[in-house]
DNA sequence: TTGCAAACTTATTAGTAAATAGGTAAATTA
DNA sequence: TAATTTACCTATTTACTAATAAGTTTGCAA
């Protein structure tokens, strides 16, 4: 379970990136809770670019692992995990990586940036899947056609935790809540 | 018509805030283009944090003229309206400044929080207005409760223009037709 | 045992950041 | 007309930024 420099800036990095905005942070804000030199980071990750790149691959890779792990469970319930999951990002004091991207979107540069959208398509491609999926099987329930329903399923709950850091915790839960109720049949 | 330096500094600021955020820019990106030096801009606003305090308070004035503007219209169509409003953000560019402001939230200060709070709030809470009059006269259907709708509303459409900018125009159109879509009556 | 690559450190560079002190010219006010 | 305020500019300070070059240690492989 040793786990490597490498590993533990990425870590850093997102936290970083998710809290504060890729401009907010500097090498120095790694390197000093990591206990070496600024140097240390910059042989791993040359650039800051190349951080950020890598910190989006990374989210690719956790999303997989996500996407096999819940496989095997029902449409309404994968929503309902998936959900519970940006409940803890909220909980956290993060935001989504989507919009923490997308606000930064114009510091980035295209190899970051194509990676943040191969990610972002297999979220909202994840979640139109599911949509379908649960609206043959009778457990969700919606008008529109299921990418339209996966973009207001995913804007709703990223942008909410946004905006619970202005507005208070509660409103966080209420737009969690109110997904599943209108989704559920 | 004549702007006052004062007054395109806040623009300025306000453009660059929204479309790099607030840790992305610079005095010189504002005092450039203005064609002044970047002591005029400390000498109109002495801190970044001034400068953002003053933005907030400039989207309150300008949320109220629009308020008021739209005092007369219908709920559905005063909807409409709020909406085409953030599809011209999303066409020049920028995000939502709650947006911008939220992921931002810990680089600012608790004067500056105070402000962006107050006017979350404000927008928040003529949306509620909007959909609880809308439902009284048999405009807008909605399940949930006015504040909860209204949040609903709000994450949908401020995360679109953020999420349109990773995966392209189509997805703000598909989040803005159908919040109008489910809404209508 | 030598060679080499991985994972650093030390030291430095060039650039940019926000912020301030002090000066000036023009407009406003007493 | 004298005093003061507004709206700047020049010049500088302090601090931090990403990034790089060059040297060091450690462990592994031939």
């Amino acid at each position: 379970m040793a786990t490597s420099t490498r590993e533990t800036i990425i870590q850093l990095g997102d936290d970083l990136l998710r809290k504060d905005g890729f401009n907010a942070f500097s090498y120095a804000d790694i390197s000093k809770p990591l206990g070496v030199k600024n140097a240390a980071v910059h042989y791993h990750f040359p650039s800051k670019q190349d951080l950020a790149e890598t910190i989006a691959l990374w989210h690719v890779d956790v999303f997989d692992r996500f996407v096999q792990k819940t496989a095997s469970k029902q449409p309404i319930d994968r929503l309902r995990t998936f959900l519970n999951f940006y409940h803890s990002i909220h909980l956290s004091g993060k935001v989504c990586i989507i919009g923490a991207f997308a606000t930064d979107w114009y510091s980035l540069n295209p190899k970051v940036h194509s990676k943040v959208q191969a990610f972002t398509e297999s979220v909202v491609s994840w979640l139109s899947d599911l949509v379908q999926e649960g609206r043959d099987l009778g457990q969700i329930h919606s008008k529109h056609n299921p990418r339209t329903t996966a973009l207001r399923i995913i804007t709703s709950i990223f942008a909410a935790t946004q905006l619970a850091r202005i507005t208070g915790d509660d409103d966080f839960s209420l737009v969690k809540n109110s997904l599943l109720d209108e989704l559920s049949n």
